[in-house]
RNA sequence: GGGCCCUUAGCUCAGUCGGUAGAGCAGCUGGCUUUUAACCAGUUGGUCGUGCGUUCGAAUCGCACAGGGCCCA
């Protein structure tokens, strides 16, 4: 019952390990290697069920195939002589067929092995009475002992804390999981082509920055020990992306992490993945068609329809997204709010005080507007809306708008409640820019630790001339959220963060 | 940060009124040469998240802490 060839070594292990590692220890002892690398597989699972799922059972006998498959045991019937199982590699399952007369020793041996062992068989396609293409197998290894028992075959793993914390045992059990990531990368795929196509140059700027800036976020801090100098992980790679318009890149884009040192929720991981494009003799009304034609090609290529149900709701991208300024969204969403009265600082304040939203009292009319914005419209937006005509006290790189300079030339683009998008005519005006910092700088000396800090070499550059451009970000995790159907950003991120693990 | 809920075998979950802990899967032993949540018989496995308390007696009641989930800010 119990294997003699368990270490004693290990005395507070569980059994089912103490198990395997008795087994591992008793191939060791066969001599032999046991991690071998030199089985090689000419063929996946899907493709095999691609190419012959529909062949009958007498072609299949009369023209035999013999293939070499390899992958994880995930399921094992032992009916005496003869066996089944099945086997995972990255592209499907497919079964073995396992008999005694046929393997010998090696039946023997794999009646020992464990459901999540790595084996590697030979033989030839044939179907099974109930039609399952699978292969007679006369040839089997075992590649790699797995010393750890996979969560119950049926549940599979649902503890919700342990799938984020043990990846892997949620991508070996979870099929949804795995597919969740798929469509993340051909996402993400799919939006590189989109770009290239349109000539736009990906590059990588810094992570590491001196000065951070781009956004209004706070920043996590770290040390440059050789330079012996503080520096920030980036909150955005916007500034960055903008000299290289500058300087001749006149459409370029950076898809990678960026960092905000804030809380952690279901919308909310410190480091998130952004698109950044920046579209020279182009403005923002040139980003709203980009964002509608690239989340219907999205749509169309990648989940192959345009309908798409989000939490119990279905959301149809076909039509031109709706578009409606700041100001109009507060006044459909704020019963009784005088019109003529969104940029009276004391009125707003009312407002805010009524809605139990706090404020500095430094805050403007355009940073209230924004607040009574968020506590009330923003959450309104299910169907696909861009929001436009956003206050240029909250929006300190976007191009003043040329009729009212209280507003700037820029959008947010809405899905389902969620913000997913944010895109504006840039702001090229070296000294309206360097009066923008000076302001911000203004608001971090009153204590606001998110507003930005003044950076000289930006200014710099903006000296040399950056051409009218237009300049869009894209959550691409919860873009990928939306489009996969999950609630969590922890879903769509492969390792998210969480607590340290309790020993 | 606040409120509510969850934490029991490797996994998925029961556990009544406070009275010495249960199932299925996995594992182990035996049987079974076309099964597919294979089946049949037998069987191992527990710091009931952690700590303190109430009690003759705590998985169960109370308090604190840890981790997680949902809602709110």
């Amino acid at each position: 019952m119990t294997n003699p060839d368990v270490p004693a070594d290990v005395p507070d292990e569980n059994k089912l390990i103490a198990e395997r590692r008795g087994k591992l220890a008793a191939l060791r002892a066969a001599g032999g290697c046991a991690f071998p690398n030199d089985f090689r597989r000419d063929v996946l699972a899907a493709d095999l069920l691609a190419a012959y799922g529909d062949k009958s059972a007498e072609s299949l006998e009369s023209t035999p195939t013999r293939v070499r498959v390899g992958g994880r045991m995930m399921s094992k019937r032992v009916m005496g002589k003869a066996s089944f199982a099945h086997l995972a590699d990255r592209s499907g399952r497919l079964q073995l067929f396992l008999q005694r007369d046929t393997l010998g020793a090696a039946y023997e041996a794999f009646k020992t092995w464990d459901i999540g062992d790595i084996v590697g068989a030979a033989g030839t396609l044939f179907k099974t009475k109930t039609g399952e293409l699978s292969v007679r197998v006369d040839e089997l290894l075992l590649l790699t002992k797995s010393l750890r028992p996979l969560p119950d075959k049926w549940h599979g793993m649902a503890d919700v804390d342990m799938r984020y914390r043990q990846r892997y045992v949620d991508l070996i059990v979870n099929d949804d999981s795995r597919a969740v990531f798929k469509t993340r990368t051909r996402i993400v795929r799919y939006l590189r082509d989109f770009l290239d196509a349109m000539d736009f140059q990906e590059v990588e700027t810094p992570m590491m920055q001196p000065i951070p800036g781009g956004a209004v976020a706070r920043p996590f801090k770290t040390h440059h020990n050789a330079l012996d100098l503080d520096m920030y992980l980036r909150i955005a790679p916007e500034l960055y992306l903008k000299r290289l318009v500058v300087g001749g890149l006149e459409r370029v884009y950076e898809i990678n992490r960026s960092f905000r040192n804030e809380g952690l929720s279901t919308r909310h991981n410190p480091e998130f993945t952004m698109l950044e494009l920046y579209w020279a003799f182009a403005d923002y009304d040139d980003l709203m068609d980009l964002v509608e034609r690239m989340l219907q090609g999205i749509a169309d290529t990648i989940i192959g329809t345009r309908t798409i149900v989000y939490d119990e709701r279905s959301y149809d991208l076909s039509a031109a997204f709706k578009r409606i300024t700041v100001a109009d969204a507060i006044l459909a969403n704020n019963i009784g709010f005088e019109s003529g009265k969104l940029r009276d600082v004391e009125y707003l304040r009312g407002v805010c005080d009524r809605l139990k939203v706090s404020y500095k009292p430094s805050d403007g009319a355009g940073k209230l507007q924004i607040e009574i914005f968020e506590k009330t419209a923003e959450h309104t937006f299910m169907e696909p809306t861009f929001v436009y005509a956003y206050p240029a006290e909250v929006s300190p790189l976007s191009r003043a708008n040329d009729a009212d300079p209280f507003l700037t030339d820029r959008f947010e683009f809405f899905v389902a409640g969620r913000e997913l998008a944010n895109g504006f005519s840039e702001l090229n005006d070296p000294e309206d820019q360097a009066a923008r910092f000076r302001a911000q700088v203004a608001r971090k000396d009153a204590g606001d630790d998110e507003a930005m800090f003044y950076d000289a070499d930006y200014i710099r550059a903006l000296e040399y001339g950056m051409p009218p451009t237009a300049g869009l970000g894209i959550g691409i995790d919860r873009l990928v959220m939306f489009f996969t159907g999950t609630s969590s950003i922890r879903d769509v991120l492969l390792f998210p963060h969480l607590r340290p693990e309790a020993d």
